[in-house]
RNA sequence: CGCGGGGUGGAGCAGUCUGGUAGCUCGUUGGGCUCAUAACCCAAAGGUCGAGGGUUCAAAUCCCUCCCCCGCAACCA
C-alpha cells in the first residue's frame, strides 16, 4: 500500500464569487489531507482555478483591461479565503501558469500522435452578431433564434477526441471498481449516462471565437476546450507544484472532490482522456451534494447565497468547518440554516466540547495547581478503563468513516467520546474528592484521565478544527506538532508524560444568541445570510456607480429600430391552459390574438397554475415560427420576467382588446 | 408507465437487504449536581412507521395497488 495520498479540489472558474459550495468542497478535502497528514502519509492537496475561457475574455475586454490581468485581480478572492478558512492546500494551481499550458499541449500532443484526436470539418448555422452556432432545428427561417439576424453555413475547423471508443471499457471499469464513484447513487447515474451511445468529444475552439485559452500544438488556430485543460490540472500540478518531480508519486490520485454539477465531466470525459493517455485512472471521484438555504435553492436573484466570508467574521473558522461536514452526510444535498447553524454551535461546539474543556482546566487550575497529575492505579475503576478504550478506539473509527468520506459519522464518534467524558466528570464528581484530602490518589487518577482524554480529543479533532486544536493543545501544555510530516501523530493512551503547566483561558466558543443577532441587519450574521442587506449599507468606493452602470452599457449591443419592428408583440387573452403531461413546467394555452386563436407552450408551469391563467391577459410574440416542444406546437411564445426561472407574466388590463399591437 | 431516491413521535434522521409490536439527535417536561460557557448528568412524555390490500404464528421490514415529495433525463421558443 502507497503511503502517499493525492486529494483534489476542482478549480473554480476564476469569474465565480466563493460561495457556500466552493468553500464546502474545499473544507472537505481539507479535512481528508489534514487526517492523512497526521497519520504520516505524504499528503499532496491541490486547489486552484480555472482561468481560461469565454466570459473571462468577455469580462477582461470589458474592462479593458488584458484577460490575464484580470485573472490576477480576481485570484486573491480565492486565495484569500482559504487562508480566512485555513485550509492547508499544498498546490495552488492556476491555467494561466505557463507550466500547465506546457503539459496541456503535451497531453493533446500524444492524443493526437495516437490517432486519439482528428480533425472534422463542423457545418453548421453561424451568427456572426453572436458568435455561435445553431442547429438546423434551431435556426427559424434562415435568422438567428437569438437576435434575429440572417445565419450563414459556416465550416470550422474542429478537433474531437474519440470519447466513442472509450465507451465499454469505461463502463466494465466502473462495474468492476465500486469504489470508483460515488456515492452509489452518483454511480448509477453515471451508468445510466453511459447506456446511451457515448459521442466524440470537440475538444477545440477556433481562435477567431475564443482566444483565451491553450493553444493547439498542431494548429495555431485554435486553441484547447476549457474543459480539456483544466481536468489536466490534476496531472499537470504534479509535475511543477508537487515537491516530487514525478508526476507517478502521486498519481492516480487517491480522490477527486466534485460537485454533483459536474460528476459527468470527470466520470466521463477526465477517464476517457486519461484512458486516452494510457495513465491509471483516479482511485475515487466523489460527488457531494448541494445546499440549499432554508430550504430554498441558493441564487443570486433569490439574495440567499451564503458568504463564507460573512459566516467566519461571524461564528470563526472552525464553526463554519464543523457545521458543513456535521449537518449533512457528504453526498446528499442538504439545508443551511442559521436556526441549524446555530443550535448546532451552542449545543455540540459550546456547551458539549467547549464547555468541557473549560471545567477540565478549572478543575485543574483549583484541585491540582494547574499540573496534570500521575495517576495512582491502585484507584482505577470500571469508568476509567471504559474511558481509556473509547478513546482508544476512537482514531480508527475516524479512519474508517473517512475512508467512507462520512465526515459527519466521524465527528459524531469524536462527539461520542465528549459526551462520555462528560459523564465520566458527573459520576467521577472531582469536587467531591477533593473536599477529602484521602481521596487525593483517586482525585489524581480522575484528573489525569480527564486531561488524556483531552489530548486524544485535541487530536481528533485538528483535522477539523484546526484553529481550536492549537487552542485545546496551548492550553493543555501538549508540544505537539500536528505538522510534523511522515510521522504518525496519532496519540497511545498513557504514553505522554505531562511536565507543562495547564491554563485556563477564553472559551473556546463563546455562546451566541442566534435569534437576536439576526433581527439585527447589520450584524454579520445577517448578513451571511443576506449579503445584499451590507452590500447597500457599505458605501460604495468613489466612482465605482458610474463604472459599473458604464460597462453595463457598453455591453450591451444595440439594435436598430427595424429590428425590433421584426417581431410582432401582440395583446392576447388566455382561453384555456392546462399541464402538458410528464412536463416540470410546460404549460399548453390556447389563446385569442385577435386575428385568430393560437396554441402556446410555455415554461411558466412552476409559477402559475393553468386555473389562475385562464382569462388573463398577456403580450405574446405573435410572428414566432411554430415548434414542437415535448411533441406539441407552439405557435408564439408569452413574454414573462426572469433569467433562469419564470418570476412573472407581462400582465395587461383585461380592458386592451386581444389583438392590440404592441410597440 | 423514462431512470433513481424517499415518505418513521413537534423537527431532522437511523432501522427495511438477513421479518419478531420501534431507535438516535434536537425540542418539551421533571429531577440531580455545582467543576464549568444558565453549562453538564439522569429520567419521563410523545409514533396505529404515507394510504389500502395480501403473505405469515408474527410486517416499518416481504408482495400488489394507490397518493405525495425530491434528484437525473427530456422540454423554458
Amino acid at each position: 500500500m502507497s503511503n502517499t495520498f493525492y486529494v483534489t479540489t476542482p478549480i473554480y472558474y476564476v469569474n465565480d464569487v466563493p460561495h457556500i459550495g466552493h468553500a464546502y468542497t474545499t473544507i472537505a478535502a481539507d479535512v481528508l489531507a489534514r487526517f492523512y497528514r497526521l497519520q504520516g502519509f505524504e499528503v499532496f492537496f491541490l486547489t486552484g482555478l480555472d482561468e481560461h475561457g469565454q466570459k473571462v475574455q468577455q469580462a477582461a475586454a470589458k474592462a479593458g483591461i488584458a484577460p490575464q490581468t484580470h485573472c490576477d485581480r480576481l485570484m486573491p478572492k480565492f486565495r484569500d479565503l482559504w487562508t480566512l478558512l485555513h485550509i492547508s492546500q499544498d498546490g495552488f494551481i492556476r491555467t494561466t501558469d505557463p507550466q500547465h499550458q506546457g503539459v496541456v499541449q503535451r497531453y493533446l500532443q500524444t492524443l493526437y500522435d495516437k490517432g486519439l484526436i482528428y480533425q472534422a470539418e463542423y457545418t453548421g448555422w453561424y451568427c456572426t452578431f453572436d458568435e455561435r452556432f445553431w442547429t438546423e432545428k434551431d435556426v427559424e427561417e434562415g435568422l438567428c433564434p437569438d437576435c434575429r439576424r440572417p445565419v450563414e453555413q459556416v465550416s470550422e475547423r474542429n478537433y474531437f477526441f474519440r470519447m466513442s471508443q472509450f465507451q465499454d471499457r469505461l463502463k466494465d471499469y466502473i462495474q468492476a471498481n465500486p469504489r470508483f464513484i460515488q456515492p452509489d447513487s452518483r454511480r448509477n447515474e453515471v451508468l445510466g449516462f453511459l447506456q446511451k451511445p457515448l459521442e466524440d468529444l470537440s475538444i477545440s475552439r477556433p481562435k477567431s471565437r475564443l482566444s483565451w485559452g491553450v493553444e493547439l500544438p498542431f494548429d495555431q488556430d485554435c486553441v484547447a476546450y476549457v474543459w480539456f485543460d483544466a481536468l489536466v490540472n490534476y496531472l499537470s500540478a504534479l509535475e511543477y507544484i508537487s515537491a516530487h518531480p514525478h508526476a507517478e508519486t502521486f498519481w492516480p490520485a487517491s480522490v477527486h472532490l466534485v460537485g454533483k454539477d459536474i460528476l459527468t465531466t470527470h466520470a466521463v470525459y477526465w477517464s476517457t482522456i486519461l484512458m486516452g493517455l494510457e495513465l491509471p485512472l483516479p482511485q475515487c471521484i466523489f460527488a457531494h451534494g448541494w445546499w440549499t438555504v432554508n430550504g430554498e435553492k441558493m441564487s443570486k436573484s433569490r439574495g440567499n447565497v451564503i458568504d463564507p466570508y460573512a459566516m467566519v467574521e461571524a461564528f470563526g473558522a472552525d464553526a463554519f468547518r464543523y457545521f458543513l461536514l456535521r449537518e449533512v452526510p457528504f453526498g446528499q444535498d442538504g439545508d443551511f440554516s442559521l436556526t441549524a447553524f446555530g443550535s448546532r454551535y451552542n449545543a455540540e461546539l459550546a456547551n458539549d466540547l467547549g464547555n468541557l474543556l473549560s471545567r477540565t482546566l478549572t478543575m485543574l487550575a483549583n484541585f491540582s495547581n494547574n499540573a496534570v497529575p500521575q495517576p495512582d492505579p491502585k484507584t482505577e475503576t470500571d469508568q476509567d478503563r471504559q474511558l481509556q478504550h473509547s478513546a482508544s478506539t476512537l482514531f480508527p473509527t475516524i479512519e474508517t468513516h473517512l475512508h467512507h468520506f462520512a465526515f459527519h459519522r466521524a465527528l459524531e464518534a469524536i462527539w461520542g467520546l465528549v459526551q462520555l467524558t462528560n459523564q465520566y466528570i458527573d459520576r467521577s464528581a472531582p469536587w467531591t474528592l477533593a473536599k477529602d484530602p484521602s481521596n487525593t490518589p483517586r482525585l489524581h487518577t480522575v484528573l489525569f484521565h480527564l486531561t488524556e482524554v483531552l489530548r486524544f480529543l485535541t487530536t481528533a479533532v485538528y483535522p477539523f478544527l484546526p484553529q481550536t486544536a492549537e487552542i485545546m493543545k496551548s492550553r493543555l501544555g501538549l508540544p505537539v506538532n500536528f505538522s510534523t510530516t511522515l510521522l504518525s501523530n496519532i496519540p497511545r493512551w498513557g504514553n505522554y508524560s505531562y511536565v507543562a503547566q495547564t491554563s485556563k483561558g477564553p472559551s473556546l466558543f463563546p455562546k451566541k444568541d442566534i435569534s437576536s443577532s439576526t433581527s439585527q441587519q447589520d450584524s454579520p450574521i445577517a448578513s451571511a445570510l443576506n449579503p445584499s442587506a451590507t452590500d447597500q449599507k457599505k458605501s460604495p468606493p468613489p466612482g465605482s456607480k458610474s463604472a459599473t452602470s458604464l460597462s453595463t452599457t457598453s455591453q450591451l449591443q444595440h439594435i436598430a429600430i427595424e429590428d425590433f419592428q421584426k417581431v410582432q408583440l401582440k395583446v392576447a387573452k388566455i382561453l384555456a391552459a392546462e399541464r402538458v403531461p410528464k412536463s416540470e413546467k410546460l404549460l399548453k394555452l390556447q389563446v385569442d390574438v385577435g386575428t385568430d386563436h393560437r396554441q402556446i407552450v410555455a415554461g411558466i408551469g412552476k409559477k402559475y397554475t393553468p386555473e389562475e391563467l385562464i382569462g388573463t391577459t398577456i403580450v405574446v410574440v405573435a410572428n414566432l415560427k411554430p415548434v414542437k416542444l415535448m411533441g406539441i406546437e407552439s405557435q408564439g411564445m408569452v413574454l414573462a420576467a426572469g433569467e433562469n426561472e419564470v418570476l412573472g407574466l407581462l400582465n395587461l388590463t383585461d380592458d386592451i382588446p386581444a389583438g392590440t399591437k404592441i410597440k
